[in-house]
DNA sequence: CCACTTCGTTTGCAATTGCAAGCAGAGTGG
DNA sequence: CCACTCTGCTTGCAATTGCAAACGAAGTGG
């Protein structure tokens, strides 16, 4: 009665606090709100007033519309939400950059889809290794331009190595 | 604290509804809010949540979006580029990739700039010494990487490490 | 073992939202 | 003059937001 389905804006918190490796706490410091109240909304027990959503954007460093689509605040038409169309609308790059550009997004799209299967990887502070924190990012760019590097063609951007 | 400065988003509802020449309580009832509710909003006695504010702006036939930035829950901001609005707001891209996407579509905004000499309103405040004569496509996104692939300390990346 | 820290969560409680009901003023017209 | 209708505004009140404080769990270190 209390929650129509708040859940998903919850979830979608949750979800990018959780990729930015951040704690609740911090998150909810960088947003200038409790600790208990950005738990209940991670979790869709309450429903944050439009202020609260935006200082929660601004501590993640996303885009506030993003938040409001996710909370079905805005409609989403009214954003550009297609990054392809969005590029290939940009008359400030020139064909190729926007051929990288895409296919670098579509890279990372792939990427990811492969990556929300191990998330359960909970390290804590200084405790051993850092392994693939730092070095997937090189690795998803360096993945990305070698169709471009080498003119291959087509190119699979997966070398992880994941469960066994 | 007890009187926010709400008083601009009120005034533009009413401005708004004015121009639509149609009664308080004809919108609150548009709007699926009560006519108090309303009126106590445009008097700006109210700080009306991101739910209202959004059935205000069905109700009054215009972009949630322009509330959303007359109430200052959306930052108005130079609108970087439809490109980065777009990249910021997928839902399906990590902080990470987010990050390196924008930070390898202004490197190539910049290379565009550098060839390209068509300042028209750009004011943008950094040096960058990437001025390749060659526009190869692996230099422009290595330029792209070196903040990543090298160290992660500088690199002129959009930062908005403002504190409040 | 116990102090210390950090994690997310639970528990009251003040403050606020948002509404139903009612108030005061300005037209209309019988 | 009174009834009716429109305008916007004020008054209680239930429900909710949002926070301070405290709780259990899990890890670190003397």
């Amino acid at each position: 009665m209390a929650l129509p389905k708040v859940g998903s804006i919850g979830e979608y918190i949750r979800e990018q606090r959780q990729q930015a490796k951040i704690s609740l706490r911090q998150l909810a410091a960088a947003a200038g709100v409790s600790n208990p109240y950005l738990s209940q909304i991670e979790r869709g027990l309450r429903k944050p007033s439009a202020e609260i959503l935006n200082q929660i954007a601004k501590g993640l460093h996303i885009s506030a519309q993003a938040l409001y689509v996710q909370a079905g605040l805005i409609e989403d038409r009214e954003t550009p939400s297609d990054v392809v169309t969005a590029i290939r609308a940009d008359t400030h790059l020139t064909e190729r950059q926007r051929q990288v550009l895409i296919d670098i997004y579509e890279s990372f799209r792939k990427e990811k889809r492969a990556e929300d299967e191990q998330t359960s990887q909970n390290a804590h502070p200084r405790s051993g290794s850092v392994t693939d924190d730092e070095q997937s990012l090189p690795a998803e760019l360096r993945a990305a331009l070698e169709p471009y590097a080498a003119s291959t063609g087509n190119g699979t951007v997966n070398q992880e190595t994941k469960e066994g």
